[in-house]
DNA sequence: AAAAAACATTGAACTAGATTAAGAAATGAA
DNA sequence: TTCATTTCTTAATCTAGTTCAATGTTTTTT
């Protein structure tokens, strides 16, 4: 039922016994989520850690004039979460929803501790992962500084190929802080230089 | 010699024994580094931890044009390093360069390791320390995507308060990512609305 | 299948911020 | 103390990207 994706995934990290997937895959849940569920929202507290296994999901910040930025979208083969609230189990800052319907395998702050406490070898795993997101978060910021708006979405491109087919293009617009109106311009553009 | 300061910074994340105390302390070096060194460049790999006990500097980021991006400055009570690299021990991107003449407590690879081997809690400090790190970048982004500049700038105020007495105007600007002139711009208007 | 809603495109007018260039102020070196 | 270098400011011009508004196109709902 597809735990191949989710196990390939872990192994770029570490290398499991048999013994040490069937604790992992027996604590993970499998939950089928409908597009446009919201399963983060800001004052709440995350409680999950998800792996997606097929679907789409935006993580985004609602600024005080209502201005929505999105930090990030999740697709197959890529974790969600708001880290700084799962693991603190403080109020979050962020939203986040479905924008297909999804299959996630989910990590509760119960089960990832068990998890942690039965193979502590996912320390290293979640570590990992932790610092690869900060990495790609600088990168992100780094381009958004640095970048015109053209660059980035020439970036996101190829960051994210298979996405302008699947979600709405003033998403994608949010994605790289710029107009709805701008990025069809540069869409425009590049199509004719082509 | 100011190891309080260290000890007070890494106590909000756990409490240590005098025992672990010791241990700890004697596995820092304590390092002074004149002003305008550079600790780190792109293309070697990062072999510090360390945390500022005294001084300045600057960690940023050089793009395919020249330009130069500052990711973050660190000061006195701050943790400098570029996490990436160093854990991994593979090349960095980034460059770090001292702005004052600072006082750093190093942590090396070995030492670092040496530490999690006899104090297993500093895990849980270094966990948190990524976090807090990755936490601060996401609001960065969020900032430097969503506000025009003037609101960057009194956000950036808040935050390092002593700071423009400190470091060359331009740096805040590259930090900003702003040119030069537009803060000055900025800090005159700022300054007759007032 | 029709109606409604959400989304994308285009163009005109505008603005935040960049660039260039020059002079003023501060800092540092000899 | 002086000369040189770096930094800061000011002003003019320019441009990438915004905003607004109208129209066209898809997607969703009924």
């Amino acid at each position: 039922m597809g735990l191949e994706s989710i196990l390939n995934n872990v192994k770029k990290y570490v290398t499991l016994t048999d013994e040490e997937v069937n604790i992992f895959t027996n604590l993970l849940v499998i939950q089928s989520v409908p597009k446009k569920t919201l399963l983060l929202q800001e004052g709440s507290v995350c409680d999950f850690e998800a792996f997606v296994n097929k679907g789409c999901l935006r993580t985004y910040y609602i600024d005080e004039n209502g201005f929505e930025v999105i930090l990030q979208f999740s697709i197959e083969d890529w974790w969600v979460s708001d880290i700084a609230s799962f693991s603190m189990q403080q109020p979050s800052q962020l939203y986040i929803e479905t924008l297909e319907n999804s299959e996630l395998f989910i990590l509760t702050p119960e089960t990832k501790e068990q998890l942690l406490a039965q193979v502590p070898k996912f320390e290293r795993v979640f570590r990992l992962l932790l610092q690869r997101n900060l990495s790609a978060t600088q990168n992100r910021l780094i381009q958004t500084i640095s970048k015109p708006a053209q660059d980035k979405y020439l970036e996101f491109l190829k960051k994210y190929p298979t996405l302008p087919q699947r979600v709405a293009q003033h998403y994608i617009a949010s994605y790289l802080g710029i107009s709805p109106e701008f990025l069809s311009k540069i869409r425009n553009r590049l199509a004719k230089n082509s």
